[in-house]
RNA sequence: GGGCGCGUAGCUCAAUUGGCAGAGCAACUGACUCUUAAUCAGUAGGUUGAAGGUUCGAUUCCUUCCGCGCUCACCA
């Protein structure tokens, strides 16, 4: 981008020759009469001669997005809320420097127009111009008008561009906000709190991924950007707060995919008193008033397929039973139940998989219920297009649940998956400090066997469940990939505005060890 | 990180077998007082991502690098 450029040296010249007509480059404010959406709502089933009849007087603001002159009169499109309205300038209407001034404007500026509402030649719901009030110039050009913004990585670097050309993408971000009210609509009709829980934490806990890491100078810590406020909420629970819920940011320091971000958004909730059932049911009709409080119905478009989020379309298995059920014929005979037991079974199932399927990655040194969650993955997840709960995860995998009361190697804890994607996830709390103990002693087992990202150990967490704990339900669901099913947005860079990106060539950010020297 | 693909004017895209780098929109000048992808006449705009190589000649072929996209493996 070059901001020396022709174009724009030839604007900020057409900015003096507007100021000299007597209008601030720069204005403070506009007072509009109408938004854009409100006289098309109001005035779009009136005729010519009904709007001829009762003269109708706005005050609109708007951006240029089309703009046609002829002679001594012309045409323009102003667009604001997403909507466009068509202004009509005439040289005896606005006078000679009113005139001027339409004539120095270009497609993205900004005006606002007072005048009357009529019906061209053709039927165009318009403004008929009396007087034009200049609001700020657009001084780099707008992409071609019809084709839009189409390159991707420029629609997610200057997104405030990519706002402007595709009010699809706009549609989008407004639905995502639709989603975000709709679940704390839902949190608080149960009676839940919202809270807020450290960022930035001395121990990355309550997830299994590799964290940030950042540092206080004061403090000379290093701290770690969350990746879950789980055992945060958890305390919360512990400190008296029967029903609490956070919607925030997370931070794992993981790759980059259609369906992960390094930040994304996660509604977390725990609520006392009930167990990974109880929070199944309440998350199921979160989830489908979420579909209708954003799409008004509750069947939406994912690709090729439809999503029906009504409740009776819902499915419920447990993990076992879905590895089963969509074992793949060429892999040979079904699994049995019995064939989880063992760890030799278990390796015999990945065997006789992998060598039907497709590879996937065995370690026979980490415990049979990781290998277990693995297969389901690769057997099971991408088949699961209409909301389905997955329960009963192996226990190796879940460090914070509760074990199934009669299958220690079991725990209560469920899944929802929805086209192809993990969305949510809940357990019944494990709130027995010496059980924790010892989970996340496994845990660092595992992590000496070379998994990073296995859980640490949180002394000051076994601490606050050692002071009691009700007993609770509690789920974590990925705001981001809910927004994709809900917006038929097939990567998550469409529902997140400013994604992530390698910084831009030019535009690179000061070195952080500058920064520190200068501090220091 | 591996594999595949892409990078040409501000934007959207062309360029035959390796043979003068083009169009539309945007921009500029002019005409036009109901247009809407306004129209008409004219003008300007390029280190073809970068560096190197092959060749009489490279947007085109080769190598390396940079950037982006898709995809596979790990994570939600």
């Amino acid at each position: 981008m070059a901001l020396d450029d022709d174009i724009y040296q030839l604007r900020r010249e057409k900015l003096k020759q507007i100021e000299a007509l007597g209008q601030p480059a720069y204005p403070r404010k506009y007072d509009f009469s109408h938004t854009i959406s409100q006289i098309l709502a109001e005035y779009s089933d009136k005729t010519a001669d009904g709007l001829e009849g009762s003269r109708v007087n706005v005050k609109i603001a708007g951006r240029i997005m089309a703009i046609r002159l002829m002679g001594k009169a012309g045409f323009a499109h102003l667009q604001q809320g997403g909507q466009r309205l068509q202004i009509y300038i005439k040289k005896d209407a606005v006078g000679d420097k009113g005139f001027e001034l339409y004539k120095l404007l270009d497609l993205g500026d900004h005006v606002g127009v007072s005048g009357y509402l009529f019906r061209t030649r053709t039927g165009e719901l318009s403004v008929h111009v009396d007087e034009i009030t200049f609001l700020s110039k657009d001084l780099l050009p707008l992409p071609e008008k019809w084709h839009g913004l189409t390159d991707v990585e420029l629609r997610y670097r200057q997104r405030y561009v990519d706002l402007v050309m595709n009010p699809e993408v706009r549609e989008v971000f407004l639905k995502r906000g639709k989603l975000v009210q709709s679940l704390r609509r839902s949190m608080e009709a149960q009676g839940f709190v919202e809270v807020e829980t450290p960022m930035m934490q001395p121990i990355a806990g309550g997830a299994v991924a590799r964290p940030f890491v950042t540092h206080h100078n004061t403090l000379d810590m290093d701290l770690y950007l969350r990746i879950a406020p789980e055992l945060y909420l958890k305390r919360l629970t512990v400190g008296g707060f029967d029903r609490v819920y956070e919607i925030n940011r997370n931070f794992r320091n993981e790759g980059l995919g259609w369906r992960w971000n390094p930040e994304f958004t996660m509604l977390e909730f725990y609520q006392a008193y009930t167990d990974y059932r109880g929070v199944m049911d309440l998350t199921q009709q979160i989830v489908e008033q979420a579909a209708k409080d954003v799409t008004g119905g509750t069947r939406t478009k994912w690709g090729e397929d439809e999503i029906d989020w009504a409740g009776p379309n819902w499915r419920r298995m447990t993990m076992r039973d879905a590895i089963i059920h969509y074992w793949p014929e060429a892999a040979g005979a079904k699994p049995e139940i019995s064939d989880f037991t063992s760890q030799q079974s278990v390796k015999s199932l990945v065997q006789r998989f992998n060598a039907a399927h497709r590879h996937i990655a065995y370690d026979p040194k980490e415990p049979a219920g990781k290998t277990i969650a693995g297969l389901f993955d690769a057997v099971a997840e991408e088949q699961l297009i209409q909301p389905t709960i997955i329960s009963e995860f192996p226990t190796a995998v879940s460090p914070l649940s509760k074990q199934k009361p009669d299958e220690p190697d079991w725990t209560e804890r469920w899944e929802i998956f929805v086209g192809k994607m993990e969305i949510a996830n809940g357990f019944s709390e494990l709130n027995d400090p010496e059980d924790q103990r010892r989970r996340f002693e496994s845990q660092l087992k595992e992590r000496e066997r070379g998994d990073e990202e296995a859980h640490q150990m949180d002394e000051d967490y076994i601490r606050a469940l050692s002071y009691g704990m009700p007993p609770a339900g509690g789920v974590g669901l990925g705001v981001d990939r809910l927004a994709m099913l809900l917006t038929d947005s097939h990567t998550i860079r469409d529902v997140i505005l400013f994604p992530l990106l390698r910084p831009e060539k030019g535009f690179a950010a000061e070195d952080p060890e500058d920064f520190k020297n200068e501090t220091a």
